[in-house]
DNA sequence: AAGACCATGTAACAGGTTACATGATTAT
DNA sequence: ATAATCATGTAACCTGTTACATGGTCTT
């Protein structure tokens, strides 16, 4: 079998570090910390728990609720030693795919109107963002002051504080630049010279 | 036929209002241009431009080097005003999936100094590509200082300045914040209390 | 009784990369 | 000669989302 490549084996995995989880569980969890990272859907859950049991890494007992069936997975000692071995090994990038960049590279061919629109939207939903990130930011020092994992939680809402307000800062600036630049002559109402 | 969804397409129009070109002559300017935000494969390229002339929204004549068969693309009426529909609409953002903050989230099963060499390795990273925005900034206010779309490419190209340089600052400060918290208790050397 | 939530899973599809196959042309 | 680059394309594969199917349990 070949070594799952895509970081979500080894994001159940770090969950599973926390205790025994169900694949449900899981998703909330996701839902509740990293979903400003990172994204499961349950079609990728549940075929990879499967995946991870056969290949030693978790292992899982039934624990039916009442007649509800529910599967915990737990991490096996060779899980958690490749969950170390990948936490040390180099993070990889994925090649870029910014649509609102790509439509600003071609953004000749629109009106000055909406490509002020299309900027504004990119700011209310950094700026919508950002709110998100201060919240959650002050819920966690407040009722999780003292758990060991508390400073890396905190870093990684650091980089979306950062992040997001250098991009609006971008936003403002764009807008000003944009609003200074000449009428746009495009295709059809270009005169001849 | 179902209209693609991805952003191929656009991409591909879009660069075809520069005038006519192959999907040889496409891959290589994205990597010229976009490649800082964008990116697209042969494999994506090829069957995407065989769909869009089903669709009408280019045409191609067959336009061979000597004996080397080549075939270029033209933008058709139909094809400029889908790209100025998709222009106008709000860009979407994909879920993201960032490892590196996915590692730093579970850090507390990884030794200080693998930590640390997680974060100085995605600065170096950061600082490189800052580098080649800088780089590519002087290059075209140098070489294409008339171009009607320059304000445009110089705006992306803010955009990574802008992000990256923000980001080196998050590198530097939870190099130091890392440092100063207490040293980790991993699962194999907690005491009993 | 209704609606929200718990819980598991699959099938179909969409998006994308990699590796391969093929062969011509140009520069050294 | 040989290597680089031009040029087109496909097949296999991986990753991931969406929609669906199923049914139990809890709250109002």
């Amino acid at each position: 079998m070949k070594s799952p490549q895509g970081g979500t084996a080894h994001a159940l995995l770090g969950f599973l570090t926390w205790g025994p989880m169900s694949g449900y569980d899981i998703k909330k969890a996701i839902g509740e910390s990293i979903s400003n990272f990172w994204s499961e859907s349950y079609g990728q859950i549940y075929p990879m728990l499967k995946r991870l049991d056969q290949r030693g890494w978790v292992a899982h007992t039934e624990a039916p609720t009442g007649r509800r069936g529910r599967k915990l997975y737990r991490l096996t000692a060779a899980g958690r030693q490749e969950l170390e071995r990948w936490l040390g090994e180099k993070a990889r990038t994925r090649p870029p795919r910014n649509e609102l960049l790509l439509k600003l590279f071609f953004a000749r061919s629109l009106g000055p109107s909406e490509r002020r629109r299309l900027i504004e939207e990119y700011g209310i939903q950094l700026a919508s963002e950002l709110a998100t990130y201060d919240a959650i930011t002050e819920r966690l020092n407040a009722k999780h002051a003292d758990h060991e994992d508390l400073p890396f939680w905190l870093t990684t809402l650091r980089y979306g504080q950062l992040g997001n307000q250098a991009l609006l800062t971008w936003c403002d600036e764009t807008l000003e630049t944009l609003d200074s630049t000449p009428a746009t002559r495009t295709h059809s109402t270009r005169r001849p010279r």
